[in-house]
RNA sequence: GGGCGGUUAGCUCAGUUGGUAGAGCGCAACAUUGACGUUGUUGAUGUCACAAGUUCGAAUCUUGUACCGCCCACCA
């Protein structure tokens, strides 16, 4: 018996080795010579493909839990298929994570007592760089121990020069197709990162602040930013409101505001809500996003009150200069003094836009910037989606998509930060109109004649991140491109079900005509054991390669997916995981067993003299085996997964082989000989199932009880 | 304000098309020195949130209620 079969399963020494030999092998490539698969005769699929673009991880730290469940995921899938027959072809990849690892360095630059501030923009980004790229081997290496069978060798970063130069096209290509255009419109600001957000990137946050009712000339109007007030000259009211019928729309009044007398226009907008307040507000066009849209409805003046900085501009006349937190409660009080304050309820309770990341206020502002107009590219993507070209798992997300799909509004895509791909455009700073300029050739402004200047900022990450299923793919040109897209499967967090995954489908229409994928596989958030969400704060963060030293990397997957159906979070237990270690043994000893107790029998793959006992059993297993293939390609894993567990475990371990004891040990040749055959092929069948899920124990396994023999990774999946 | 999901054993959760309720961990008792103690056998614990309905039959389908969680949203 096998030397390396007499000690308990021991990972720690086994998973390393294995991945190398399966890296070595060449077999994460679909290219790779599979004798049984390259022929029509042997493999139903043969010729048939299945592509999974790797959702890049940020390549500014290290795995988290979320990763290893997405990763395990992905590799079952791709796992499964391969051994079915498919070129599987998984491409992994590494992302800049624009914005997020800004933050992130800028936050290691905090610590050293630097500022972003002060530095010029082409070493900040050399610095990021750098750092990104020494985090990024980390990355690598520890998605590489959770076993992920992808293909290395077609891997990108979100920065290559060809992803720069294609995003970069693209936009050119939008812009001349009247899909991207530059516009002066409001926009979210966080003060605090100096840099706009889109509306994916904000988040609200339940405030309890104070709310004032203020004497408007005639009216009263309620208000939560008193601070905005100065620039106000438009009173707006609801047309059907029956209390303000004897003001006309248009109509001036004279009145008496902070620094004195103003003259205020009266407009009547049905965006007005009569129950909130009293039905009567003024509006601050520039820094707020409701007051905008009115504002551009009548087409009414729009002026700023408050810098980029979060300061009051000198309209605020004594108050200029003062942050609005200061600002605030002195404005307040010379209203009073001036006898303009009529009321204030303190206990008003209501949603502030806060930034994602450090959940600062979001004050917005109007600035040029880049946008996407969706209606256009939202329309096709609805479209495809109702054509049920575009599957959900679970089914649910379909009606999520579909719903933000409809009321995305046109897409900010111009981020004030260095981290990320350069907007390859030229602005002219005295008419502020932009152009697109690839080559670097533009030097006056077309509307004015005026000099332009390279603009500065850089995408939004999603803007290249919603191509990445092409990118990735080489498109437009090259083989890769025709052979694997469409790609089969997207399978991501729920979080990126706006952030992410509508982009994709809205880029992949819009570039290629295609969808970019057929189905779209949403996974859980992953839990601490108590179902709470993980964060640093809580102290409860499962680090998964931790995890794994102690437990091994079979027995972590197997607790991802086990009980965890797709869409829904899950709870990770150490004891959860603690018990499939011990299964991992179990199957290890399965082996043992096996190996030991059937020595000098020789297992033929062609046997066909059962006992009737035995064939009963072999087709048990088949029955089961057909359900739990039924299983994967519904992308019930979870299923699949638990029903291999305990089939293994409290059919096979349990029961059969207590039950061969007698008979191994007996005296019936015929029958002792049919029940070897049986246990051979059962162990076969079981590590071939358990592959997908279990990679490193059942390759390990498959060598010792077939040494010499090809590697498990490529044997064709169990059709019986 | 709108939408989605959940509510099943002490804990975390499965339960695919409606057919006498499941897993892991935990718990109790017992067993066992050669596949495995990272073990085995046996067992206890559930009016499947609540109410009504459809059905021969409902954890599963319908409607409503309650509570929990999540998401969306231009509530001045």
């Amino acid at each position: 018996m096998d030397q390396k079969l007499t000690k308990p399963y021991d990972p720690t020494t086994t998973e390393g080795r294995i991945y190398e030999t399966w890296e070595k092998s060449g077999y994460f490539q679909p290219e790779a010579d599979r004798p049984w698969a390259d022929n029509p005769k042997t493999n139903p699929n043969f010729g048939k493909t299945f592509t999974i673009i790797m959702p890049p991880p940020n390549a500014n730290g290290h795995l988290h839990a979320g990763h290893a469940l997405f990763i395990t995921m992905e590799d079952i899938m791709t796992r499964y298929k391969r051994m079915q027959g498919y070129k599987a072809l998984w491409v992994p990849g590494a992302d800049h994570a624009g914005f997020e690892t800004q933050i992130v360095y800028e936050k290691k630059l905090e610590k050293e007592g630097r500022s972003r501030f002060g530095m010029e923009a082409k070493d900040l980004y050399d610095e990021i760089y750098a750092f990104t790229m020494e985090h990024k081997k980390y990355m690598e290496a520890e998605v590489r121990a959770v076993g992920a069978s992808c293909d290395w060798s077609r891997e990108k970063f979100t920065l290559d020069k060809d992803v720069i130069e294609k995003t970069q096209t693209t936009f050119k290509k939008m812009y001349d197709d009247g899909l991207v255009y530059r516009g002066k419109r409001i926009i979210n600001w966080c003060t605090k990162h100096q840099t706009s957000l889109s509306d994916v990137e904000t988040e609200f946050k339940e405030k309890k602040e104070p709310f004032y009712y203020f004497k408007y000339g005639p009216f009263t109007i309620g208000t939560s930013r008193p601070e905005t007030k100065f620039g106000d000259k438009y009173v707006v009211m609801h047309p059907a409101d029956t209390r303000y019928q004897e003001y006309t729309h248009g109509q001036q009044i004279d009145l008496e505001w902070i620094n004195g007398p103003i003259t205020a226009t009266v407009i009547k907008d049905e965006a007005i809500d009569m129950e909130f307040g009293t039905g009567v507000m003024t509006i601050t066009p520039w820094h707020d996003a409701v007051d905008f849209d009115i504002a551009q409805r009548h087409n009414l003046d729009k002026e700023p009150i408050i810098d980029f900085k979060g300061r009051l501009l000198p309209i605020a006349g004594e108050f200029a200069g003062l942050k609005i937190a200061e600002a605030r409660p002195k404005i307040v009080e010379k209203l009073q003094a001036k006898g303009l304050l009529e009321k204030i309820d303190e206990n008003y309770l209501h949603n502030v836009k806060v930034c994602y990341k450090c959940e600062t206020t979001i004050e917005p502002q109007i600035k040029e910037q880049w946008f996407v107009k969706m209606k256009p590219l939202a329309a096709k993507a609805i479209e495809a989606v109702n054509e049920n070209k575009i599957k959900f798992i679970p089914d649910n997300y379909r009606k999520i998509f579909l719903y933000w799909m409809e009321n995305t509004l046109d897409w900010n895509i111009s981020r004030q930060i260095v981290w990320g791909i350069s907007i390859p455009a030229k602005i002219c700073d005295a008419c502020s109109d932009g152009t697109p300029d690839l080559d670097n050739t533009i030097t006056t402004c077309k509307t004015c004649g005026g000099e332009m200047r390279a603009d500065t900022d850089t995408f939004d990450t999603w803007f290249s991140s919603g191509q990445w299923p092409q990118l990735v793919l080489g498109y437009p040109e090259g083989k890769d491109f025709e052979t694997y897209h469409p790609t089969d499967v997207m399978e991501t967090g729920h979080d990126l079900i706006f952030k992410w995954v509508p982009r994709m489908v809205i880029f992949g229409l819009y570039l290629t005509g295609q969808i970019p994928f057929h189905t779209v596989y949403m996974h859980g958030l992953v839990n601490d054991a108590q179902g709470k969400k993980m964060s640093k704060s809580k102290g409860n963060v499962v680090n998964p390669i931790e995890i794994a030293s102690k437990y091994g990397m079979d027995a972590l997957r197997m607790g991802l997916v086990i009980g965890n159906p797709p869409g829904s979070d899950s709870a990770l237990a150490e004891n959860k995981i603690k018990g499939y270690k011990n299964f991992a043994n179990k199957v290890w000893n399965i082996s043992r067993f096996i190996l030991e107790s059937t020595e000098g029998i020789n297992f033929d793959g062609n046997f066909s003299a059962f006992t009737p006992a035995d064939q009963s059993l072999k087709q048990e297993l088949a029955d089961l085996l057909v359900d739990i293939t039924s299983d994967m390609d519904n992308y019930r894993f979870h299923l699949a997964a638990e029903k291999l567990y305990h089939y293994t475990w409290h059919r096979l371990a349990d029961e059969i082989i207590e039950d061969s004891k007698n008979i191994l040990k007996g005296e019936d040749v015929v029958a002792k000989n049919s029940r070897a055959q049986f246990l051979h092929f059962a162990l076969r069948q079981v590590l071939k199932s358990l592959h997908p899920f279990m990679p490193f124990l059942t390759e390990e396994l498959w060598g010792i009880i077939n040494p010499g023999g090809s590697l498990l990774i490529i044997e064709p999946w169990p059709h019986l």
